[in-house]
DNA sequence: AGTTCATTTACGGTTTTCCGTAAAAAAAAT
DNA sequence: ATTTTTTTTACGGAAAACCGTAAATGAACT
């Protein structure tokens, strides 16, 4: 079994149990922190005492609080990490259950698992640990009963489709849309290009105007 | 200190600790359910047995799944709890941190305790309990840095808001929210009241336009 | 260079929002 | 009952969204 794990949790409510677990699967040094930023450093720490850590177990969003912080979700978190322990094992268990934001986190960040928080979560997190110690990977629980887009929409949805609905719902109207695009070097910016793009995810999500798509876009947290 | 308590959290990872902690007080009799429906029926039957709870400790929002519920939120379950057994000590455990949600459930549902989970959710949820036990209601902890609006915007807000910025956000325009208001004998539902109410909440919440303004309602959790 | 294809931009007409003013209706006060 | 005040509704013009079509631009290929 794995010997060293992270975990980036900032709810002490839910780190506790985590820590349970890991005991209960007699993994002996167990370490825990509620910023991402400490993470960070304890993986940096672990680097360069030659002790690395085997797995990291982080949630995905973390409060704000009076702390600055660097790196402001396990997102960002990951992707940090990544850069300097490439191989390290990496689950993610977060109570985000929409499919495109998972499917982006296997696809971009190569997470090993994701465990969504639900009513069965200790199990399956103990699943998840187990099955990616057996060598497997890109698991994902639970199985059933997940919030689906199809993953041609997962693809076809960018970063320049956040960015414009982000802008949208700032009160920004196309017309100013598009001069922030010029300021920033963003293409396209004609006023048409942007009302096409925008029309396409209006079918694309069935949305009758602009201010459903809005509503749309922050039920599913894309923006 | 209490006797029996009930937990109503449907994320097994957190009702774990909360079980723990009432452990670590002392009370004996603790109950978990992982649906406000079963809540309720332990509560029915409770009274029916005549060994009533001392204290609920329930979460805001439950996930949806295959099960059918009556109540699906802890908002519900609290209401219909004190509608049959109106002494029961009540305590919030939310990540809710918007103050005028949390003020709406201490002034109609007249809960005892709210405390909004967090880095230090397991002392505070201590301190609640110990703190009602003593005498004392309305606690709100972690006491600083809540998300506030002020309390005036509280009051104002009411349910026709509420069901025009929902109907808002479903793509309908405003000659359909006037049809939809007449159908269900909402007033005031003529085009131009609902538009002059839409102006007031604009204002009042600063918002460019509708997509903003429904960008905003969302983000407060307000629909 | 020329052709094809796709992308981006422009244009115009219709609908809806946006915003101010005013009339009508209802409620409250005298 | 009448006046005053508030609430609701109506109206109208300007701005923006909405929606289809067409022109311009740019990339890819021959």
């Amino acid at each position: 079994m794995f010997k060293k794990v992270l975990i980036a949790e900032d709810l002490d409510s839910i780190s506790q149990t985590i820590i349970q677990t890991l005991e209960n699967l007699s993994i002996t040094d167990i370490q825990h922190v509620k910023y991402c930023d400490d993470a960070m450093l304890k993986i940096k720490k672990s680097l360069a005492e030659n002790e690395p850590f085997d797995l990291l177990i982080s949630d995905l969003s973390f409060k704000q609080d009076h702390r600055e912080s660097k790196l402001v979700n396990g997102e960002e978190l990951i992707a940090a990490v990544k850069k300097i322990q490439p191989t390290i094992k990496t689950i993610v268990f977060s109570i985000e259950d929409k499919s495109f934001k998972i499917n982006s986190l296997f696809n971009n960040l190569e997470i090993d698992a994701y465990v969504i928080k639900g009513r069965n979560s200790i199990k399956e997190l103990e699943k998840a640990i187990q099955s990616i110690y057996n060598g497997n990977s890109r698991i994902l629980l639970p199985e059933t009963n997940i919030n689906t887009i199809t993953e041609k929409s997962i693809i076809e949805i960018e970063a320049y489709d956040i960015s414009l609905l982000k802008l949208l719902s700032k009160g920004l109207i196309i017309n100013e849309i598009a001069s922030e695009f010029k300021k920033s070097g963003i293409l396209p910016n004609g006023n048409s290009s942007i009302e096409k793009r925008l029309n396409k995810l209006k079918t694309y999500f069935k949305a009758n105007n602009n201010v459903h798509l809005i509503a749309l876009a922050k039920d599913m947290g894309l923006i």
